[in-house]
DNA sequence: TTACATCATTTTTTT
DNA sequence: AATGATGTAA
């Protein structure tokens, strides 16, 4: 590459960014802090100065690390990257923690005593190991849940506590307890050849440790190490980057101490906080300008944060312009919030110009969707569910899996207690007790004790023989396995097995769905064997596990989407709606007990500074949440919200869908309560014969009758059809 | 051993 | 409300 070419492209890639951002994007080396707000175009400064070092240091691209929150964000930083400096960016390190730690390991494996194919336990398989460790050890799983005892081996290994260092500190019973689970714990995912999710980060710490030679090849390759969402490390990933970053010491963490939210898994504010303090000639950048929101919004977002004490000042600002004033809806209950969730996403369809996909509620707790979803569905609105129950932890995908995994590693316990009776094959609580003894007492695992059933004294005739066909039928896999794709040995492992028979035989809705589920994996499956012809099975499910659904939702879509406020990270939408902003929901009850009040607000404050144009705050005053009503205060956010910047109104809950706008009654002021006389009142009056009317699904129509009872009759143009229609529930406004 | 029923418990966020 | 654990009958 010539100079003057080398310049062009230099050039093009600083144009259109502002002054801190191009000097976070031309920072020669070095520690370097980038303080960047929502909206500031972080990923634009991480992604341009990787492209920097590129083209004008001269950094090659396996040169670098590049880590990022989730498989999605990696996954979108490489392809952008791509775009700027080519195909020659495939060869970076652009993953995940966790995924970086499991690549490393799974090379390094054998020096730890691992195998390569080692199994990655998720959080279920975690607490269902743990489980089996409390009750050999005689625990009480009522005293000691194995939740609570997966928590807390978590949070130690997070800050790299091993049993040992754990059982050191033990100040209670309970933790007394726990250490010595742990250290059963660990033995059982060893003799698994099993690590967990934590141990991704923590065993490879301790690889670093005991084997310096190994972190010098590392930390020597990596020349430069980028960090994203600094905010939200936690001690082991704290302890990976500074091991690696500490012979070159070009560490670039990117992150907002605002946007902190996930201190419950072991994440360290303090990592940010005090980054100048781990690399006092750490250069400092601030990024302020916000390209997303309207100044209103930012403004009523920087009010609320700043009640929090703990935080480097930082004010966003924006060119944008003022934009409209937040919205503030006080409700009854869940369900008029998600009628009135329902209405305003129509009115914004039909009399603005915005679509459904430009749409987003953010809520609290996942249990806090369904109620909206039933609503959506009644108003045919389209719409989308992200996070709750996930692809991957679905029964029918562990199970589908756990035969995968079994068949590549059958020293993996958890997996084959979770298929040896899936579907029903007669091997009962009883037998497999019988297996484990057996496998216990002769140092096998089960699947090795499996085939040996026979010498198990005290089992009947039936269940050798469903142990032993059992035993043969996964051999024979794996031997299909190590010839065939892994799409066809997943396959083949189903309908084999009869897991797909079973379900078939339910002959219901949800096992169809589970059915439709397996083909989907069987298509994941596929696509790997498309894009690694030469990969393995032990690959796959290295790469799978490791894969979350939030990876491929992405995509842009004509549907208003779900999420909860921590799923919510990252994202951008025209309009926002927080819902629930209730105290006891948001902030959550337990983070008033727990003193964590500064983490919800800035949950707060990353739901908020997610809209682009329009935000909507609704709180009810009454709720069903977990099966018993509660009456909750609106939210302190809302009250940290500054008047000038809000518009409070309360509908006149069904009478509003007679009116024009959407809300009845505007500025009641803060606090005002709905008369209750008001309330459960149906206003069958504000339609009358001959009215024109719109409605969520059939269109516009007209009104041919009003009947007692909240009932009105509508001819619709579309097909002439003529519907009765409650006026309560119905989605139907005057045209 | 399995299927079914009843009982109890547990409700945050997830790589 | 929904899930999981435990108990009981077949």
């Amino acid at each position: 590459m010539t100079d003057i070419s080398k310049d062009t492209e230099t050039a093009a890639l600083l144009e259109g960014l502002n002054e801190p951002q191009r000097r976070a994007v031309t920072s020669p080396g070095g520690p370097l802090l980038v303080l960047a707000g929502a909206g500031s175009g972080k990923t634009r400064v991480l992604t341009h100065r990787v492209a920097f070092l590129i083209t004008a240091q001269g950094v090659r691209p396996h040169e670098i690390l590049a880590i990022t929150f989730t498989n999605k964000a990696a996954s979108e930083m490489k392809e952008r990257i791509e775009t700027l400096v080519g195909p020659i960016a495939r060869t970076m390190w652009v993953s995940t923690f966790h995924a970086a730690c499991a690549r490393i390991l799974r090379r390094e494996a054998p020096v730890l005593g691992y195998r390569q194919n080692f199994t990655i336990y998720d959080a279920g398989d975690q607490v269902r190991l743990i489980k089996k460790c409390l009750a050999e050890l005689d625990f009480d799983v009522k005293r000691f849940p194995p939740k609570g005892v997966h928590a807390v081996i978590s949070s130690a290994k997070n800050r790299l506590l091993d049993a040992e260092a754990f059982a050191e500190m033990v100040d209670s019973f309970f933790d007394d307890t726990v250490a010595r689970t742990y250290e059963l714990y660990q033995k059982k995912l060893f003799a698994n050849n099993a690590m967990d999710f934590d141990d991704l980060l923590m065993r490879t710490v301790d690889l670093f440790h005991r084997f310096p030679e190994r972190l010098d090849h590392y930390r020597h390759s990596f020349r430069h190490i980028l960090v994203d969402e600094y905010q939200d490390t936690n001690h082991a990933q704290y302890s990976l980057v500074n091991m690696l970053g500490s012979e070159h010491r070009n560490v670039c963490v990117v992150g907002d101490d605002d946007q902190s939210i996930y201190s419950w898994r072991g994440a360290d504010i303090r990592n940010i906080l005090d980054f100048e303090k781990d690399y006092p000639e750490a250069e400092v950048i601030k990024l302020e300008q916000n390209y997303r929101s309207t100044q209103t919004i930012l403004s009523a977002a920087n009010h609320v944060i700043t009640n929090n004490r703990d935080r480097k000042s930082k004010e966003l600002w924006t060119a944008l312009g003022q934009g409209n004033p937040v919205r503030i809806a006080e409700l009854e209950d869940e369900h008029t919030e998600a009628r009135f969730v329902a209405g305003e996403v129509s009115s914004l369809e039909h009399e603005e110009d915005f679509h459904h996909g430009d749409i987003a509620v953010f809520y609290r707790v996942n249990a806090q969707s369904r109620v909206l979803e039933d609503t959506f569905v009644r108003y045919g609105i389209p719409y989308r569910v992200v996070g709750g129950t996930r692809f991957y932890e679905r029964a029918e995908i562990k199970d589908g899996l756990a035969y995968l995994l079994v068949i590549d590693n059958p020293a993996d316990s958890v997996s084959f207690a979770r298929i040896v009776n899936t579907p029903k094959r007669g091997i009962g609580t009883a037998t497999v007790m019988a297996l484990t003894r057996f496998a216990d007492a002769e140092g096998l695992s089960l699947m090795e004790a499996a085939a040996r059933a026979g010498e198990i004294a005290d089992l009947r005739p039936a269940a050798v023989h469903a142990l032993t066909a059992f035993s043969r039928q996964m051999t024979e896999l794996a031997v299909t396995a190590a010839t065939s794709p892994v799409a066809g040995t997943l396959e083949e492992t189903l309908t084999g097995c009869g897991y797909i028979e079973a379900l078939q035989s339910e002959r219901t809705v949800e096992a169809e769905g589970r059915i439709e589920n397996l083909m989907e994996l069987v298509g994941v499956a596929e696509e790997y064997d498309r894009r690694a012809p030469q990969g393995s099975l032990s690959e796959f499910l290295q790469e799978i596990s490791l894969y979350t659904d939030m990876d491929k939702l992405a995509e842009p879509s004509e549907a208003v989407t779900l999420m909860t406020l921590h799923n919510a990270k990252g994202l951008e939408f025209p309009v926002v709606f927080i819902i629930g902003a209730e105290e006891g929901v948001f902030p959550h009850s337990r983070s008033l007990e727990e003193q964590n009040l500064e983490e919800e607000r800035r949950l707060c404050y990353v739901g908020m500074t997610r809209a682009m144009q329009r935000l909507y705050f609704t709180h009810a005053s009454t709720r069903n949440l977990y099966g018993a009503r509660s009456y909750n205060m609106a939210s302190r956010f809302i009250a940290e919200l500054p008047d000038e910047l809000v518009k409070v109104e309360a509908p006149r809950s069904r009478a509003r869908y007679g009116g024009s706008g959407g809300f009845a009654g505007a500025d009641l002021g803060a606090g005002a309560h709905e008369g209750s006389g008001e309330v459960g009142q149906v206003v069958p009056e504000f339609f009358h014969e001959g009215d024109r009317v719109v409605h969520a699904v059939f269109g516009k129509g007209v009104v041919i009758g009003v009947e007692a009872g909240g009932t009105v009759a509508v001819r619709f143009d579309l097909d002439s059809s003529e519907r009765k229609l409650m006026v309560e529930y119905a989605p139907l406004r005057k045209a």
